[in-house]
DNA sequence: TATTTTGGTGTTAACGTTAACGCATTCATT
DNA sequence: AATGAATGCGTTAACGTTAACACCAAAATA
């Protein structure tokens, strides 16, 4: 490998100074047109290449970002990682990708590396819900973002942005689409009790069951993890029940997925014997033979938001309090809620103002 | 955001110069124990943290490798990136994620990006077949490996390693296993022109064809992109056919899924009416109502062992002739051949010699 | 005891870039 | 014509680290 050139180099070859060569190519004032055609001529000839590590050093700014995902395996994760990395290159940034596998200490060893490494920001899709790094991260004034996840830790709430669908709102109405289609015995495997996400989709649909007047039964909210298995064991602890659910609320889809496997396994019918509703609308669950009606999110939205307000923080052109925003979501009808089964065929019938996508049946 | 420590600050408190400090963070030989303990008390206590750009200006390193891929939409490469990431990680390294979209301009946009920023190699998982771009970093000697697709260039198969599945040995275990289930009519989707990894699956198919003295017809080859959508119209204009194919080998999976829908969508039976075979085994494959058969590959052990190669070469552990590693792919039967149907149950009936695996139907 | 090795440390110079400042020269303004 | 402002550069010093070298004292060897 041959030496790199830099700009001393070219400096040399152009009778400048070194930081002439710097004004002329990152094009700033005061200098003549002349010199910085030569200048840049020369750069093209050499086929030089700035190094950005010697800028990054006295400039501060690495042009890099952080991206901390639990684990990519969750179909959610990359959809939405697609756009954040669409975004971030469009913005001239790159991205440093981090999956945790759920576990804090992980977490903790990559804030390290990515702050040894220069990032300017970090983007976390899945913060615990006391999140001790990120309330670090917070308190120091950090440049953070909190994707999908959020912590209620108070000094992280008054400092750093939030982008995330309306998951209590989209809990009320997966579970209100269940008891339209007259369902009143509803089960929900939620996600992992340290997830804000979980907490509210789930607090979202005992509203509805209120709203509804609806008994809560205790046995009926199972806990999960938001990963298949857990959604799978959801559903056969269900099915052991002396009088299972009617309807099934998976706190996401991938849950969902799993759960489905279970009922299949079991030759329970789904939507005639039981109904099953995610939360997400992964591609998977458009595929025909799943065809799971769920709770849809611009998963790709979610991302470009957040790179967005993100870099407006590093580049200072927003300073004030910290942004919230939720999205809205979507109720996405497909089959398994037996939906068509009870011969709706256009929304009027059983929804009432909520947004939502209907796929007839093929 | 207060200023952050530096070497030089340990110093001061310490009394030493800060080159002593740097000799105690790096725990480099000559330095007294108690001076060492002294300063690395200092900085634990001071919370410092090393500044990873200063030291890649000087060490010209920076523990970082770009990872190219076109699109983490197909979930090949989200399992491939897991283990890549999982593997960069143990060894110390840091990944920047680069999705090109299938576009070579973006892809060298990318290249020059990784290269300001120093990184230390870059890991293609999805080289165009005579990609120009690659060629150049070859040529220069510039550390990179390619994953999955490789390229036929001359001067990059004599200088830089590369890890795949055997996919002419993949493709001709797909096909014999349709032949070997009966199909005499068997209609090939093949993948994009530009990959290395389509073409060989093809002639992998042909070769078993012409093994069994079955006849080629042209009609039955058709053009793909390893996205679901080209399988779908390749699906549709099968089945426009006044003969379609009695099986179907698509050559990735995504395809295959697409495939079937676009089969269910018609009304076909799978397998009873036509047999369908993908490669891959993306986890989506193995979900109950799918249930495709597929050619698995270790995804996650090629994601460990193009970094653990790459990471030697950059490393200087390894500097001889390339390494050509081909793992070895594995027949997954599943339910859309129709192995059940013919009443196999147990693998001598209908194989020799192939690794496989079974799932019994549930 | 004289000499060499080694252990422990400091000084200085890189690495490649941008930023602050200074100094002519040219241009505009009165 | 005199003055001030703007323009076009160069010089020097950062940024935070490691590497090369030098130095002295202590230890090991002759």
């Amino acid at each position: 490998m041959k030496k790199k050139v830099n700009i001393k180099d070219i400096a040399r070859l152009a009778n400048v100074s070194h930081t002439t060569v710097s004004r002329a190519l990152n094009n700033k004032s005061r200098i003549r047109p002349e010199t910085k055609e030569k200048i840049l001529s020369i750069a093209r000839q050499l086929n030089y290449r700035p190094n950005f590590i010697a800028r990054s050093l006295v400039m501060r700014r690495t042009k890099t970002i952080g991206l901390v995902i639990t684990t990519i395996a969750n179909p959610f994760y990359t959809e939405l990682s697609q756009g954040i990395e669409t975004t971030a290159r469009q913005l001239g940034y790159n991205i440093i990708f981090c999956s945790t596998n759920y576990d804090l200490e992980t977490e903790k060893q990559y804030i390290e590396m990515l702050r040894s490494k220069g990032v300017d920001g970090i983007i976390f899709t899945s913060a615990h819900i006391g999140d001790p790094n990120i309330v670090e991260l917070a308190e120091e004034g950090f440049p953070i973002i909190l994707v999908n996840r959020r912590t209620y830790h108070p000094r992280v709430k008054e400092r750093v942005d939030y982008v995330g669908v309306d998951n209590h709102l989209g809990g009320y109405m997966a579970v209100e689409h269940l008891i339209r289609l007259g369902h009143q015995r509803i089960g929900v495997v939620g996600g992992s009790s340290e997830s804000s996400v979980g907490f509210e989709r789930l607090e979202g649909g005992k509203k509805a069951l209120e709203a509804y007047g609806i008994e809560q039964r205790e046995e009926y909210f199972l806990g999960g993890n938001f990963l298949k298995e857990s959604g799978y064991q959801g559903g056969k602890r269900f099915l052991q029940m002396v009088e299972p659910p009617s309807a099934i609320f998976a706190t996401n889809d991938y849950m969902a997925i799993g759960l489905y496997q279970a009922l299949v396994e079991e030759g329970v019918k789904v939507p005639e014997e039981i109904a099953l509703i995610g939360f997400n609308d992964i591609e998977l669950s458009g595929i025909k033979g799943i065809d799971l009606s769920t709770i849809g999110q611009k998963k790709f939205e979610m991302g470009t938001i957040a790179v967005e307000l993100l870099v407006k923080r590093i580049e200072g052109g927003e300073s004030g309090p910290p942004k919230e925003i939720l999205l809205k979501p979507e109720l996405v009808i497909r089959k398994t809620c037996g939906y068509y089964l009870k011969g709706y065929q256009k929304e009027s019938e059983c929804l009432n103002g909520v947004s939502f996508k209907v796929y007839p049946p093929s």
